[in-house]
DNA sequence: GACATTTGATAACAAATGTTATCGTCAGGC
DNA sequence: GCCTGACGATAACATTTGTTATCAAATGTC
């Protein structure tokens, strides 16, 4: 996420490069715990290579709320910014390359760049853009259907559907994995 | 939302009297359709009093995305943002008195406000909420069952049942109104 | 007060989805 | 190369949920 900000704002580039020291680099293999649930967020994390999920243990099964990429940034969001214990756990699904930014630096480098003007109007997008996110995929549990949202993403994340085990799809769609497979071949049947 | 502001931002106050002018005051019977689906979005919606929904059409079927009461603000946020055509209706649900505030002056304000120290984390707190509101929302689908969602809006926001028509709180949990009904059967027998 | 409309409960049946179990394939560890 | 565990497909059965229809009560309108 620190990095996407380069491209869209390229003079906080200074800002950006100013921490990258203190950033953390890690190589991790596949199925490792970044963050485990309960415990509090104390880093951001950033994906180089690899893929990341934030899930949750319900009452002993698995469930998948995001999956993360290259590229990309993440956190347990609330637990990051209230010091509460993490609802989510934090696992890679492959082989990842990732960095870890400490919270205080996290601080630091929003102080700094509040100053920065157009940094209020960033914030303000980035925010506004995560609760569409969300709030799109609350409205899709209330419109489509299990095979609707399956088909939604395979047109719109269609990433996501490759590189991803797919009993992790089924618990994000909200479906059991037996389902999602019935799903999948009854598309396959009416092609 | 504009009025909310003035509890946790006494300093604001001068900014929010400047406003109160360009406010519209409306009376409205219930069941009137203050934004329709596919217009974009003109105004910023104030409650004094009454019950508003956020909803749409979904092949005939009505769905409810949201619920808004006293005191409360609400716009059909992506609309407003991108001045896009709105996904959502806004439909009064009793008689309602609202203030419609229009677009244009809720930029200048943005703007005039954006001077004022601890603009930045006041619209930082803001959008977290709302984000944090609908990641919540999408959790609980994957995690609880209608009836656990129903019990879950009965503890925490007990007053939508109470005032809303229960068709439509059906509709926002994501299950038929039968079947709501149902789950109410089978909790009064629980007990 | 009479009437229509809205709201909510319930029953009967149909469709969707979960659960459990079995099997085959594939990739990684040793 | 062999084993093991992860992954995915499928079947059989159980459970949940939707659909349609009917009825009763409450509410608003005239």
């Amino acid at each position: 996420m620190l990095f996407h900000f380069k491209d869209k704002f390229p003079q906080l580039t200074p800002y950006l490069d100013k921490y990258k020291e203190f950033q953390q680099r890690r190589e991790v293999p596949a199925k490792t715990v970044l963050l485990e649930e309960g415990k509090v967020s104390g880093n951001f994390i950033f994906i180089e290579k690899g893929c990341i999920r934030l899930c949750f243990n319900n009452k002993g099964t698995d469930k998948t709320v995001q999956f993360f990429f290259e590229q990309e940034g993440l956190t347990s969001f609330e637990s990051f910014l209230k010091n509460t214990p993490s609802l989510f756990t934090i696992e890679t699904i492959e082989p990842s390359i990732i960095y870890l930014l400490p919270k205080i630096h996290v601080h630091r480098f929003m102080t700094e760049l509040g100053e920065e003007p157009g940094f209020l109007n960033l914030i303000f997008e980035l925010s506004a853009e995560r609760q569409l996110h969300y709030m799109h995929e609350f409205v899709s549990f209330l419109r489509d259907t299990p095979e609707e949202r399956y088909l939604n993403l395979l047109n719109e994340r269609p990433h996501i559907i490759q590189r991803v085990p797919q009993h992790y799809i089924a618990s994000y769609l909200g479906i059991s994995k037996v389902h999602l497979s019935r799903i999948k071949s009854a598309l396959a049947r009416k092609k």
